[in-house]
RNA sequence: GCCGGGGUGGCGAAAUCGGUAGACGCAACGGACUUAAAAUCCGUUGGCCGUAAGGCCGUGCGGGUUCGAGUCCCGCCCCCGGUACCA
């Protein structure tokens, strides 16, 4: 041990020691029953790690250790999702192969991963784009497509024109690209879908288990984007064919009130129009418009054309128009609905705008006097009403119906419409099937044969993995470079032996990341994606750490893919993950001058910018180093390379270590906050490892001899028996706090400790033998609590403490709290008169309620308030 | 609009059960040490009044419950995130 904290030596001292004993290198050992997995979400290996990367490992990294020092077997595994479409722009912008790109990337950023000295067991990682993985993912194509759960259609699919791909629903929600943000469009292709809204169902109802465990904001999105409406089907003779149009409505109460019926733009019912062309050309217009991105919030004008055809409203047997609406979507639902204007606002508008008529048949219940029957003479309630009654509540002018509640008429006539054949109770989900293909060449294949006698034919399994070639042309054209290398394609049939084409697509990278969490259990294995034993022993996980950026992307299809799993009997539990922290987002100031065009930025990084602050501590100017002229400072923003504000992990480390860096930002807010990047904060992160590390270079002579038990160490002075209640009272918050994963309070708590032990009065070398017992006791504590936060610097004081062979090596088990020394024996009250704060006192913690008042009665400042007046009170 | 989460010093934040608001840290200011700087150590730091003792005010706004409200209830305002012609 040096006199001075030297992060570098000691860092990459333990870094070498833990790599050399295997520390965190684990095994599944049936004995122990206390095991616990702790995941973090799987990097894309973009090359460089960025503090977004170092909150989320870290994070889970101190749970790790943790859990370790309470006795836990615990698997931290990591590895690299690797495939992807960065890989893809590197091959056409500057034609490296992805392989090479992607693999050089994987061996820099295991080095950053490293030297943050992060706790993985090493020897299971994992990445997506080596055979030995995607063979597995190709595997789960071809069970799906046994049971049915994968297939192939053409259909009207997002494409974000920027990457030349297509995106899933969830890739592409809010009409954006989830990668560019380009505006995505709609295009007619064909391609393979898995059929996760078999499980919608499911997916809704586990969330059960789950809750709790997951952020309630994540099972709220996830609830959202599944969208489950219950109502009924309802078919529409369309007068002069044979035609039916079927409807999808919630409120099936309200039909005695629709005055049309209202199809998207390019039903199949259009067809029948007799103005069929202007027809064409109004969704020609609509698709154009839909087809732009459009600001959140912002509302399209309703238009409609009357297609002159009429339709019978089956329940009143009345005539009422069909019309083709731009509001109407074609993806939900039928594509069509029944327009009833007075009880849904988007149908009233659609009314207003067209002069359809109004009619109101459900009132609010009224206890004073019945619902009025309407004269249906002078039914048009255009006037009288001027918004939609949207509520639930009685029926009016519904024929037999009339006088029903809402609730009760939604369930039976549902029931009466299906008796008589023209409908049905539904439930609809907004939930679409996963589209995985993508016109992309770094991608597991699509493990398919098209063969021209016999079909579509799967790859048998004993012929997996089907390999991708080495190399390829990559042009950005749109179509999968597979396409172009002919001995990729070409192939035989494996049914007929006959001449046949692969499939040239790839599977969506989502794929990967939804079960690779399985694979860090057996992750060489060559037989199958896991062995069962091992996946009972480890799984389902117990935290998961990673952005809610994935709430309806990555962790929807991994709740998906493991009811799968536990449908072919792999798993047998349908929640793949108990607990899931989603962090915030490192932010940073930003600083920009006016460019050249009007309105652009230039951002100028943090590091080129000198600031000046107020005496507040506000920033109040800010000048850029190389030329000493001002430049503009510009809100906190994510840390990105548009923004020119992210800060380099690699130089925090050079500069302050890599203990500081991972202290400083579990230490400066709430995991699940937004996290300010300053750099003086991790100054004094800095400053308590000094103080820590310093403090036992002192103690550390006399410490050496100090007596283990309690009761060698005789009577406790006043001053001892204050530090023992401060070092027992830590344990239990940082203990606590720990469960929470509230490491913000940790720290704190572990900084007060050490701050209690700079005002302990004795002194290292002439200190007493319970004096010396205390301090060690709080010392051993402090050091163990570290452990989690900044390892390297714990591990070298845990050695100069006298202990051998590593913290874990060593036996280590994290402090344990004594209850009784936890709390204080004396407490100190505050007195209130009437409310306000009048006085302190000091009451042994035994002291009983009317010791306590006679106490408080006895203060001097609270008798001045009390004074000649009668009390009436409580404690 | 709807759903979710928030609003506390100059800043990040704390207050786990309705009981001392602002722990811990940053920044700032003052002091010690130093030829000097850095580092380190000590102190001050929500606002107002007061020489002081002390008092008053203070957790987005307005009400309410309570001996007592950052915390509970009612009504608003604002911010962040998600999402939408979803029938």
């Amino acid at each position: 041990m040096d006199e001075k904290y030297f992060p570098e030596q000691i860092e990459e001292r333990w870094q070498k020691t833990w790599e050399e004993s295997g520390t965190f290198e684990v095994e599944r050992d049936p004995e122990r029953e206390k095991r616990f997995y702790c995941l973090e979400m799987l990097p894309y290996p973009s090359g460089f790690l960025h503090m977004g990367h170092v909150r989320n490992y870290s994070i889970g990294d101190a749970l790790s250790w943790f859990r370790r020092l309470q006795g836990y077997n615990v698997l931290h595994p990591m590895g690299w999702d690797s495939f992807g479409q960065p890989a893809e722009q590197a091959a056409i912008k500057r034609g490296v192969m992805p392989r090479e790109w992607t693999e050089q990337n994987i061996t820099h950023m295991r080095a950053q991963f490293k030297r943050m000295g992060f706790s993985f067991d090493w020897r299971r990682e994992i990445a997506a784009h080596t055979p030995e993985y995607y063979q597995w993912d190709q595997w789960f194509f071809l069970k799906m497509l046994e049971r049915g759960l994968a297939y192939k259609k053409v259909s009207p699919v997002n494409w974000c024109p920027a990457e030349s791909t297509v995106l899933s629903n969830e890739q592409s929600s809010g009409g954006v690209c989830w990668r560019c943000g380009a505006a995505v469009e709609k295009r007619d292709i064909e391609q393979w879908f898995l059929r996760i809204t078999d499980y919608a169902e499911q997916l809704l109802a586990d969330m059960r288990e789950i809750e709790g465990g997951w952020p309630e904001r994540v099972l709220t999105m996830q609830r959202n984007w599944i969208g489950r409406s219950e109502g009924a089907y309802i078919d529409f003779q369309v007068k002069d064919t044979d035609e039916r149009v079927r409807v999808f409505t919630t409120r099936i109460d309200t039909i005695y009130g629709a005055t049309a019926v209202v199809v998207a733009p390019d039903h199949p019912l259009v067809e029948h129009s007799p103005l069929k062309d202007d027809l064409r050309r109004f969704a020609e217009r609509v698709r154009a418009a839909s087809a732009v991105a459009r600001e959140p919030g912002a509302e399209v004008e309703k238009e409609g054309i009357n297609t002159g055809l009429l339709a019978v409203n089956p329940f009143s047997g009345e005539l009422i128009p069909v019309w083709a609406g731009n509001y109407v979507l074609t993806e939900y639902g039928t594509g069509a609905v029944m327009s009833v204007p007075a009880h849904d606002e988007r149908d009233f508008e659609f009314a207003q705008k067209y002069s359809l008529p109004i009619r109101r048949v459900i009132e609010r219940i009224s206890h004073d006097q019945p619902p009025a029957e309407r004269d249906p003479e002078v039914e048009d309630q255009s006037v009288a009403m001027n918004e939609a009654f949207t509520e639930s509540g009685i029926l009016v002018s519904s024929g037999d119906w009339s006088g029903k509640l809402s609730a009760d008429a939604i369930r039976e006539m549902a029931e009466f419409a299906q008796s008589q054949g023209f409908g049905e109770g539904a439930v609809t989900y907004r939930l679409r099937d996963w589209g995985i293909s993508r016109q992309r060449f770094w991608g597991a294949p699509i493990p398919i044969i098209y063969c021209e006698r016999c079909g579509v034919v799967p790859v048998p399994e004993s012929d997996l993995p089907v390999l991708l070639p080495e190399r390829a042309e990559f042009t950005g054209s749109g179509q999968s470079p597979l396409a172009g290398v002919p001995e990729f394609v070409n192939t035989t049939c494996p049914k007929c032996d006959g001449p046949a084409r692969r499939e040239t697509d790839t599977m969506d990278t989502f794929i990967d990341s939804s079960w690779y969490f399985f694979r860090y259990i057996d992750p060489r294995n060559p037989e199958a994606p896991f062995d069962r034993e091992k996946a009972a022993y480890w799984t389902p996980v117990d935290q998961y750490v990673g952005g809610v950026e994935h709430a309806v992307m990555h962790l929807l299809y991994t709740r998906f893919w493991t009811k799968f799993m536990r449908d072919i009997g792999l798993v047998n539990f349908g929640e793949p993950v108990k607990r899931l922290m989603t962090q915030g987002m490192v932010v940073a100031e930003t600083f920009f001058r006016e460019g050249e065009d009007a309105g652009s930025k230039v951002y100028i990084n943090p590091a080129d910018v000198d600031v000046v602050r107020d005496e507040k501590g506000r920033i109040s100017s800010a000048t850029l180093v190389k030329d000493g002229q001002p430049v503009t400072v510009g809100p906190f923003e994510k840390m990105s390379k548009s923004s020119n504000n992210g800060v380099d992990p690699n130089e925090m480390i050079t500069a302050y270590g890599a203990d500081a860096t991972r202290l400083f930002i579990l230490f400066a807010a709430p995991v699940e906050n937004d996290l300010r990047w300053q750099e003086s904060g991790i100054d004094g992160t800095l400053r308590f490892l000094r103080r820590i590390y310093s403090f036992v270079y002192r103690w550390r002579g006399s410490l050496a001899g100090a007596a283990r038990e309690a009761g060698a160490a005789g009577e406790f002075s006043a001053e001892a028996r204050a530090l023992r209640h401060e070092t027992h009272r830590t344990i239990e918050r940082v203990t606590n706090d720990f469960e929470g994963l509230r490491y913000n309070t940790a720290v704190a708590a572990l900084m007060e400790l050490l701050n209690e032990l700079y005002d302990f009065k004795a002194q290292a070398g002439s200190a007493s033998a319970s004096d010396l017992f205390a301090v060690r006791e709080a010392v051993e504590a402090l050091v163990l609590m570290l452990a989690p936060f900044a390892p390297h610097v714990a591990e070298e004081l845990w050695e100069a403490l006298g202990h051998v062979g590593g913290i874990l090596g060593s036996g280590a088990r994290w402090p344990e709290f004594d209850r009784a020394l936890a709390r204080k024996d004396e407490v100190e009250i505050a007195v209130q008169v009437n409310g306000k704060l009048r006085g302190r006192v000091n009451v042994p913690a035994s002291a009983t309620e009317d010791e306590t008042r006679a106490a408080a009665l006895a203060d001097e400042r609270v008798r001045a308030w009390t004074e000649g007046k009668q009390i009436i009170k409580t404690v």
